[in-house]
DNA sequence: CAAGTTTCATAATGATCGGTATATAATCAC
DNA sequence: GTGATTATATACCGATCATTATGAAACTTG
């Protein structure tokens, strides 16, 4: 009884990589947000035709939803790593320059799709806002938990709580994002990290 | 000779209020965003028609500028106050607590027009994007402005320039904006306002 | 009254939106 | 080869987008 794994494809076989393709569609998404992406945008950068993608990917809203797994798989991987860093104050200055780094890239969109993807919207969107809003919630969890490890470390000034310190850091990497994708440049960007780290509290 | 000033107007009388209908369009697109607030949107909020919006406003995007006006006239007037404060600390605080109250209203939606306003969008929404970038960017400009002043008078740490001190505030009120948008509490936002003036840089 | 002017309500414009029906082309198993 | 299956390309679908043409209604002036 042969494995269903190594069965060859049947029917004509497809013209494009899907992962490809995703990635295209990623960075027209992330440049243009959810609803400022026409499916005509998205079908030029991936290379195929509209039939193509419904039948690779489902829908638009599937394949942004796909697409906004490969961002955080691939481009926000750095936000999970930080939390292993041995103080608060490492996770803090992982996580600003995580996102220095990547914001300053020359050939990748500015901005992060978190970000973009969760402002206000038209009503077709907002099952999407919701999931991103969503996302960013757990993160924001798991960075508290990381802050109360430090609470209890003994690391935090005595008059902070890890979840208004979590929401603070939380907003520094918001405000670097918006600025990123609102045309900053890497020195602008560069400064309100070194600023942020300067002020960062110690006990 | 007669002055204009007083005269009768011509023709039939307007039925509604330019400046309630304008009021109303402003909580449309402060809810929605420019893309996401259609014209059947607009107008059911407004209580007007197609062609009486037309003859009133001009056409959408000047319609979403002359309400990006009222918005920032009354809304955001706080910030060019704040300014006036006694020490960089001081206007940084008047900044945080000024949108932490704006936020926190419950009547008004929530989150920054400016702030939705400058993310990624459409070709048709990037002229509204650049100008209001581009007031922001006037805003800013003020606020190291005043914040080069605080560094001559000595009010900062030696290491801490005026433009870092600044893009890292407007860091924190752009954060602060989109994590009311996407929900925050009054609580939360609080524990945000109070960690930043807790680990504000004094000298 | 009638002429002139402006706003009103209705309905239509062309363009674009996300999504598909249809037919053809390329591969498989037999 | 034939039949089954899947991907391709073209063209189309109804819905919605911002905008406006049209004509009746309401007002001032003469």
């Amino acid at each position: 009884m042969k494995l269903a794994i190594c069965s060859a494809p049947k029917g004509r076989p497809r013209e494009f990589c899907v992962d490809e393709a995703l990635a295209q569609a990623l960075r027209v998404f992330w440049s243009k947000g959810y609803e400022g992406a026409s499916l005509t945008d998205l079908t030029d950068a991936m290379g195929i035709t509209r039939p193509s993608l419904y039948a690779a990917f489902g829908n638009k809203e599937a394949l942004f939803r796909k697409a906004l797994d490969l961002y955080e798989r691939e481009k926000l991987c750095y936000m999970s790593q930080a939390l292993d860093a041995p103080t608060a104050r490492d996770v803090a200055e992982r996580l600003l320059r995580g996102a220095l780094e990547m914001q300053a890239s020359d050939c990748e969109p500015r901005g992060c799709l978190r970000v973009i993807s969760s402002v206000a919207c038209g009503v077709e969107a907002e099952s999407i806002r919701d999931e991103v809003i969503a996302r960013r919630k757990s993160s924001m969890e798991a960075l508290i938990k990381r802050f109360e490890q430090a609470e209890e470390a003994g690391e935090l000034p005595d008059h902070m709580d890890a979840e208004g310190l979590a929401a603070y850091l939380g907003a520094l990497l918001q405000g670097l994002s918006l600025q990123a994708g609102a045309g900053a440049s890497r020195e602008e960007l560069e400064r309100l990290v070194e600023t942020s780290l300067a002020v960062w509290p110690t006990r």
